[in-house]
DNA sequence: GCGACACCGCATTGAG
DNA sequence: CTCAATGCGA
DNA sequence: GTCGC
């Protein structure tokens, strides 16, 4: 079976490299140990580290050498995958506005989305005289469960090889509720919905609605934050170069180090992940203190005439809750929305924005739990931030940009012929069953998933370090260990209690995530619009241009997840996730833990082990058994390459399942 | 034929 | 008034 | 758009 599945990923998925086999077989067999394993209560505890087999460091998403030579060799179909994505964002426009739930487009597009990429990457062109046998090698290559294009792909191939072309006026004209979503797709907070409520109500486009009164807005079902965006519409945020980017952000860093000294502020989003322009900002901070409660003061110094960087604020983080300095917690006395009935938003500087101020220097009023940190501290987070990727290869213009081929493999390697009967092999879904029952046996999570005792990966952490002793992953691990005790973190929030363990909570069971675990805080999430700085040579003819920011703010034990979350890119992120939930764990920009099930609950209905502590990006990659990749090379286009490693994991576990013990030889 | 497909917080609305 | 459902952006 | 039920 091993020569099976190797051959099939040999045969089919060309760009997997050899480090896949060998993790499906370690998982597998790490499947087989831990439902033995389970049955003898802490067998996985006391096996030595050493003798566990856990696998090397490996990849089910394409590793970043694959993405990388991948999208070198971009296909000889760049015309038609571009076709193919047009075609996908009409798609889009008609089916937001006639799909009841969002969530349907989101996908439809995605569909064509996916088709366009894999036929981005495929390494050798479309013909007419062979189009059928190209079809199905391509088939067979990208979708192997299905062994098939769907009838509308065959269609579209066959239609763009004949003609050169795609049509796709039937699709854009299809539906007057895509001609609504397409006039106020430019309005920040009107979605399909309410796009064809104002349609239906008379109203054509954006401007139309700027006239109105704001009491006429509210009563056309216009939310307040929407009315605010109405004067900026979203078309006018072309995207900013890099350089733009990081100028908005050096203000930010300036005003959040005075306001809150130590703190580390990292640009996420497509800035991250080093392409050479960006639609918007992320602004992400942490603090190694724990928690870092500081967005609404941020927001008021940032919308300070003197500073004059936030115009609007679109939406604002919720109640703060901070510690004073006696240990208690109470609201942060943040910003007072002060104009809720008129479109100029009128937001009050905070009374205790000088408090904050002082508290870095007396740590006596306000939210004193501020701390400096250290010179080492210190060190460390400059050190960190020094590892955001300077040499930005921008991949996705690569991509659409329809690059030349340059082929480093032979055709013959990366597109072998398909015998025509090939064994139809699991789907992603029949995969994710299989897995199941297994899946259930906390023992896996033990063996595959949860790191021995050291719960740092060194190897995979951005950059090595210099000093190997005291290096600072070793000790934030040390340090994320003991925070359960530790008093620079929250031991729970008071007015939330829960029990943290599963077999205890039978009352807090059905609420959801347990958040009064320790080391969970609430992020603070803001959304606004910043006024560029005038440029030093720009024409003034195009006025002031404006820029979509985000500042958000988590605890520095959730700095690893929310890192991965914000720098994406979104089918990464929905790949991750989508994995990390196979394997029975729950991940999001809050929190990885494992993801309980209770026997008699109702699919669905779930509820969440205790946080993990997650500091470093480097942990959620290890938790998850892949191998680490830097922000510019989580560019994603395979979901199903993550699939083709589950559907052999899930094969050889029942293979071994089923011929008893025999599977000494895989993991090796 | 129909639901699911990743996840979460906030604003608004409407029912109780 | 509270609570649940919905829309929305992310 | 596709899969599983």
């Amino acid at each position: 079976m091993v020569t099976r599945a190797a051959s099939l990923i040999d045969s089919f998925h060309p760009w997997l490299s050899p480090a896949d086999a060998d993790l499906v077989a370690a998982r597998a067999h790490a499947a087989e140990i831990g439902s033995e394993a389970s049955g003898a209560s802490g067998a996985a505890e006391a096996q030595p580290a050493a003798k566990r087999p856990r696998p090397a460091a490996a990849s089910v998403l394409p590793t970043p050498a694959q993405t990388r030579s991948l999208v070198a060799r971009l296909s000889g179909n760049p015309g038609l995958a571009g076709e193919v994505l047009r075609a996908g964002e009409a798609y889009q426009g008609v089916k937001v506005a006639t799909s009841a739930r969002v969530g349907t487009h989101v996908f439809k597009s995605d569909a064509f989305d996916s088709f366009g990429f894999r036929l981005a990457l495929w390494p050798r062109p479309f013909r007419g005289d062979s189009l059928a046998d190209e079809l199905r090698t391509f088939a067979w290559a990208t979708r192997p469960w299905h062994g098939a294009l769907t009838a509308r792909q065959r269609e579209r191939v066959t239609e763009f090889v004949t003609t050169g072309r795609i049509a796709r006026g039937d699709l854009a004209q299809a539906s007057q509720d895509a001609t609504a979503r397409l006039a106020f797709r430019d309005v920040h907070g009107i979605g399909p919905s309410r796009a064809v409520e104002l349609w239906t109500a008379g109203f054509r486009s954006a401007s139309s609605l700027l006239a109105l009164p704001p009491a006429s807005l509210r009563s056309l079902g216009v939310a307040a934050d929407s009315a605010r965006a109405l004067r900026f519409a979203k078309s006018a945020f072309s995207r900013h170069p890099r350089a733009l980017i990081e100028r908005v952000a050096a203000t930010v860093r300036e005003q959040a180090a005075l306001l809150f000294p130590g703190i580390e502020v990292v640009i996420g989003g497509s800035f991250r992940r080093g392409q050479s322009t960006a639609g918007d900002v992320d602004i992400l901070l942490f603090h190694r203190d724990g928690p870092c409660a500081l967005v609404p003061a941020l927001v008021a110094r940032l919308s300070r005439p003197e500073c004059g960087l936030l115009t609007e604020h679109l939406k604002l983080p919720g109640p703060v809750l901070c510690m004073d300095a006696h240990g208690e917690e109470r609201e942060f006395p943040g910003l007072r929305y002060a104009g809720p009935d008129s479109l100029r938003s009128e937001w009050e500087a905070i009374p205790d924005a000088e408090s904050a101020e002082t508290s870095a220097g007396e740590g006596r009023a306000g939210p004193s739990l501020v701390r400096l940190p250290s010179d080492e501290q210190q060190r460390d987070a400059e050190a960190e931030l020094a590892n955001v990727p300077s040499r930005p290869p921008d991949l996705l213009a690569m991509a659409t940009g329809g690059t030349a081929a340059s082929p480093l493999l032979s055709e013959g390697e990366l597109c072998p012929a398909v015998p025509p009967d090939s064994p139809r092999v699991a789907s992603p879904r029949e995969t994710a069953r299989v897995l199941d029952p297994l899946k259930r046996q906390a023992a896996i999570a033990a063996l595959l998933l949860a790191p021995s005792s050291g719960n740092v990966c060194a190897a995979a952490a951005a950059a090595p370090r210099t000093s190997s002793s005291s290096s600072p992953s070793t000790r934030i691990s040390k340090q994320a260990s003991l925070s359960r005790s530790s008093s620079t973190f929250p031991a729970r929030h008071p007015h939330r209690q829960g029990s943290s363990c599963a077999n205890v909570a039978s009352t807090d069971a059905l609420n959801g995530p347990d958040r009064s675990t320790p080391g969970f805080h609430e992020p603070q999430l803001y959304c606004g619009i910043a006024r560029l700085p005038a440029a030093a040579g720009a024409p003034p003819s195009e006025g002031p241009s404006y820029l979509r920011i985000d500042i958000k703010s988590w605890h520095w034990s959730q700095r690893g997840t929310a890192l991965v979350a914000f720098t994406g890119n979104n089918r990464f992120n929905r790949a991750l996730r989508r994995y990390a939930d196979v394997l029975g764990l729950h991940l999001s920009d809050r929190a990885m833990c494992n993801r309980v099930l209770q026997g008699e609950r109702p699919a669905g209905d779930r509820w969440n082990d205790e946080p993990r502590v997650v500091t470093e990006e480097a942990h959620v990659f290890k938790e998850l058994g892949l191998e680490f990749r830097q922000p510019h090379e989580r560019l994603v286009f395979f979901v199903d390459q993550m699939h083709s490693a589950l559907e052999e994991a899930a094969g050889l576990a029942k293979d071994s399942r089923q011929g008893g013990s025999a599977s000494s030889n895989s993991a090796t």
